[in-house]
RNA sequence: GGGGGAUUAGCUCAGUUGGGAGAGCGCUUGACUGGCAGUCAAGAGGUCAGGGGUUCAAGUCCCCUAUUCUCCA
């Protein structure tokens, strides 16, 4: 047996089943593309599944591949074990309704056995223990002894989820030798200790599981495999743990390299080091398929295995950013079976880097927070479970954290608190999913569909075709006919209509016979075969057969056209403005504008946003032509085509190129000529996450449209200012600042008006106890001037109450303010103000010095004015 | 999808039971000054995210919306 390297196991088994008439795929995007159900692929079977299912057909009935993987759910696990990572490859080898049982077995162990060189005496396999069949090929075909064969329960070796396709299956186990062993008599494969380790499960899918639990046999039954790369790796060159295979291990001693801490030297700092290897394989892989740190979904796994790793990169003393430095070796090493791994290596670092500063504000900032906590905690105090809580849950500082932090200055934390807390916070969050998880499935009847009719797309050259109805579709079930006032899905044979997809709009326009007319407002495709109209019935009766012309909204196709070849341009530019790291995000397209979300790290300059749309207007006015071709991936490849993260491509592909300007994979609708877009203006740019920035554009006619809007507006502007174009900002400018000027001067005024009649206030001023007060109307004054009017007359008038009102319609509102020695004496203008509104069926407060109040009923402030004296006599000390 | 925060001057942020919008830095002006963020003084700068409500009175309380951060799924 040699000690062969990881990346050679992978070519030897992909290349050991090609000999074997498989076809080998490259691995699918991390990114799940049809289901929903999944966040992230983890397993080698997961992609294909539309193959097992019958909705899609498969390229070839015998597939091999390697698939990238992802699992969390033991995260925390994860540096603490030998075998657990978030991050995995799987090989594996797949039969479609071929090939069963006999094959699968045959080959796993002439691939073990002769291309491994396994010692056979060293590998023991388990069955479901009514799989008699299984035993018999183990047994009597391969020659494996009785004892090597363990019969292993419906928990071990039946796979099944739910209803759907289900069956048994058989593990091949490696026997690493006694002294990994528990040492009790009954220890053989299965057993939990570290002696047999499972590294190959053969899965029979040869049932169907219908809702009633029955299990029907399936006409032709599939083949799935899983053999774990890592374990396997692992066994070849008798590694004791993963972190001890040679790609992994080349990452490991780089991580000891940066943080210049010692493998092996203190089990605290061996699970950090174990913690980054792992989390930054993941972390780069699912960048590099183009997802982006994020609060939810995929966003947030990454999001939080990036953010793990920097917390134990800070526990062995790193300090400085160092992720994406890691990541690095990683591309290096796995580059040549993931070439997407350096073909976007610039970006990939990119985000890794920002992500791992944006966690550094976080971190600041919830150390603030701390440090407040701890300034009003006594010595030895115990941080709350809230407040630790709150820390993580509302400004994502990590518990371990806080409990390092309030160690060093001597406190502790209700770590039991906070995990009743974390409990609570889990539930909340599943019983809510449960109550939104019953939509889906409605898209069945149309798979189904898929495998008797297809609709031909002729959309691209014609914009009319004469049809034939292929189906009627009401209330999700198939019909026979329709009638004026339905709304219904309708199937043709062929179809000028465009389906939404890669992000352009669906065409609308009309579907008409001389029995009928049905208006399309939306047209959808599944499975890239059928093409289904949405639409209504506007006239007479519709029954399948029918033969129609269907037609689009040509003036609507053609807007949308050039705002689609104008995103190409926009991309474009994009790259040239700010850089390679620009990725396509996601867009819109349809006949008002478009729509463009790209990944870039901050917000776009205005000279930037010029640059951009200046450069596309350019390659505008100098008419570029536009061409279409079809061709495979490879040659669109070396093209140098940019391709979109997570879009799927067929066999064949559309490529769309802008003379030696731009060229993009696309199936979308597209002018012969950049000429025809007119004109194209940037109308937005703005933040819809990090690191990904949204721009709006229009073009065409749009764009006259919203010239003439804002003409409209300036027009406007002009007929108030009374000014032309030309003078328009002169003109606004100079009004600006005068009403600023005459703003100012108004207070000035009110000021002196009020400082002249200050002295007429004074004269009004009466006397009791040695109080002097004052209450007095105030007219035409708001609120601020009463405040500066009662200022200037506390200050002028020693001892004493000044109270001031003004009149409103329906309400009257006090100001009472009171000097230093007055306070003295027991004046409370706050109390005083409380009540003095009372009369009058108001309140009111304030502080000693000032309050503030009103009354409802302005009738009675006679008989406030009246009471006055008596209740400055009452607070007199 | 659910929970918890945040949004106040150009920037970083204070703002007590609701009662007079603030600090530091930056900016402008002036004076002083051979020093590493020079010193002192004066000044400009605010739709307290937007909208609605409660109240005599809302930056502050309640509701909605937007943006953003964060946790959970």
């Amino acid at each position: 047996m040699d000690r062969l390297g990881l990346n050679q196991i992978r070519e030897l088994f992909l290349e050991f089943f090609e000999t074997k008439d498989h076809l080998r795929l490259k691995s699918a995007s991390l990114v799940p593309e049809e289901d929903k159900s999944l966040l992230l692929i983890n397993s080698g079977m997961a992609p294909l599944k539309p193959y097992f299912t019958g909705q899609k057909t498969p390229p070839h009935k015998r597939v091999t591949t390697c698939q990238k993987c992802i699992r969390t759910p033991d995260i925390e696990i994860v540096g603490k074990t030998d075998r657990h990572a978030t991050f995995f490859e799987m090989l594996g080898n797949f039969s479609f309704g071929d090939y069963f049982k006999v094959e699968a077995i045959k080959w796993a162990w002439e691939f073990c056995t002769e291309w491994l060189e396994l010692p056979s005496e060293r590998l023991w396999v388990t069955i479901y223990q009514d799989d008699d069949e299984a035993f018999e090929i183990w047994n009597k075909t391969i020659g494996v002894p009785n004892e090597k064969i363990v019969r292993l329960g419906k928990e071990d070796n039946f796979w099944e989820i739910g209803v759907g396709p289900c069956g048994p299956c058989s593990e091949i186990y490696y026997d690493r030798g006694e002294k990994y062993g528990c040492g009790n008599l009954d220890c053989k494969a299965g057993c939990e200790c570290d002696r047999y380790i499972e590294f190959w499960n053969l899965v029979f899918t040869q049932f169907d599981r219908d809702e009633e639990g029955n299990y029907n046999k399936l006409a032709h039954p599939n083949i799935d495999t899983g053999m774990g790369l890592e374990r396997m790796a692992a066994v070849m060159q008798e590694a004791s743990s993963i972190f001890e295979i040679d790609t992994i291990k080349r990452i490991l001693d780089y991580v000891c390299q940066l943080s210049k801490v010692r493998y092996g030297k203190d089990p605290k700092t061996d699970v950090s080091i174990r913690v980054i290897t792992d989390h930054i394989r993941s972390v780069t892989f699912m960048v590099s398929d183009g997802i982006l740190p994020g609060n939810e979904g995929r966003g947030y796994v990454l999001r939080r295995l990036l953010r793990r790793a920097v917390r134990h990169g800070r526990l062995l003393s790193i300090d400085n950013t160092f992720l994406s430095k890691i990541a690095k070796k990683v591309i290096e090493i796995s580059k040549e079976a993931y070439p997407e791994l350096k073909e976007r290596e610039d970006y990939i670092l990119k985000i890794i880097d920002i992500e791992e500063k944006r966690f550094e504000g976080t971190l600041e900032q919830g150390l603030h927070i701390l440090e407040k906590y701890m300034e009003s905690m006594e010595s030895n105090g115990v941080l709350s479970s809230e407040a630790a809580f709150k820390l993580y849950d509302t400004y994502g500082f990590p518990l371990d954290l806080t409990k390092d932090i309030l160690e060093e200055g001597g406190f502790t934390v209700d770590e039991k608190g906070f995990k009743k807390e974390m409990k609570l916070q889990q539930e909340r969050a599943r019983t809510a999913r449960k109550s939104s998880i019953e939509n889906g499935w409605k898209e069945e009847i149309y798979s189904r569909l898929s495998n008797t009719i297809k609709t031909d797309f002729i959309g691209y050259d014609s914009f009319a075709s004469n049809s034939i109805i292929k189906a009627v579709i009401a209330d999700n079930k198939l019909v026979k006919e329709a009638h004026k006032g339905m709304t219904i899905n309708i199937i043709l044979d062929k179809t000028p209509f465009y389906a939404e997809s890669g992000g352009q709009v669906s065409d609308t326009g009309f579907i008409k016979s001389k029995n009928f007319v049905l208006e399309v407002y939306d047209c959808q495709k599944v499975n890239d075969e059928i093409y289904i109209h949405k639409c209504n019935v506007v006239e007479g009766n519709i029954k399948i057969g029918d033969t129609c012309k269907a037609e689009i909204n040509i003036a609507n196709r053609m807007a949308t056209t050039k705002n689609h070849t104008s995103t190409h341009l926009l991309h474009k530019s994009l790259k040239n403005a700010l850089g390679n790291h620009v990725e396509q995000a996601g867009s819109l397209v349809n006949s008002d504008r478009l729509r463009f979300d790209f990944t870039h790290y901050e917000s776009l300059t205005k000279e930037e946003i010029m640059k951009v749309e200046k450069e596309v207007n350019e390659i505008i006015w100098k008419a570029r032509d536009v061409t279409v071709l079809e061709t495979d991936m490879e040659t669109a490849k070396k093209m140098g085509a940019m391709a979109l993260f997570g879009e799927k491509y067929g066999d064949k592909v559309r490529v769309i190129k802008v003379d030696n300007y731009s060229i993009e994979l696309c199936g979308g609708t597209h002018i012969n000529n950049t000429g025809h877009i007119g004109m194209f203006k940037i109308i937005s740019e703005n933040s819809i996450a990090a690191g990904v920035r949204r721009i709006e554009a229009i073009t065409g006619e749009g764009l006259y449209k919203y010239l003439i809007e804002k003409e409209n507006i300036l027009q406007e502007i002009n007929a108030i200012l009374k000014t032309g174009d030309d003078d328009i900002v002169k003109k606004l400018d100079f009004n600006v600042k005068a009403i600023k000027e005459l703003e100012k001067e108004v207070q000035q005024l009110k000021n002196q008006l009020s400082a002249s009649s200050i002295d007429d206030y004074i004269s009004n001023v009466k006397e009791i106890k040695g109080i002097k007060y004052l209450i007095a109307e105030v007219d035409n004054k708001d609120m601020e001037s009463l405040r500066q009017l009662g200022d200037k007359l506390r200050d002028k008038i020693k001892n004493s109450l000044i109270v001031l009102y003004i009149k409103e319609k329906d309400k009257i509102v006090f100001m009472s303010m009171v000097d230093k020695s007055a306070i003295e004496s027991g004046i409370h203008a706050g109390m005083f103000i409380k009540e003095i509104t009372k009369i009058g069926n108001g309140s009111g407060g304030g502080r000693k010095d000032m309050a503030q109040g009103g009354i409802k009923d302005i009738n009675k402030i006679n008989q406030i004015i009246e009471v006055i004296p008596s209740i400055i006599e009452s607070q007199i000390k």
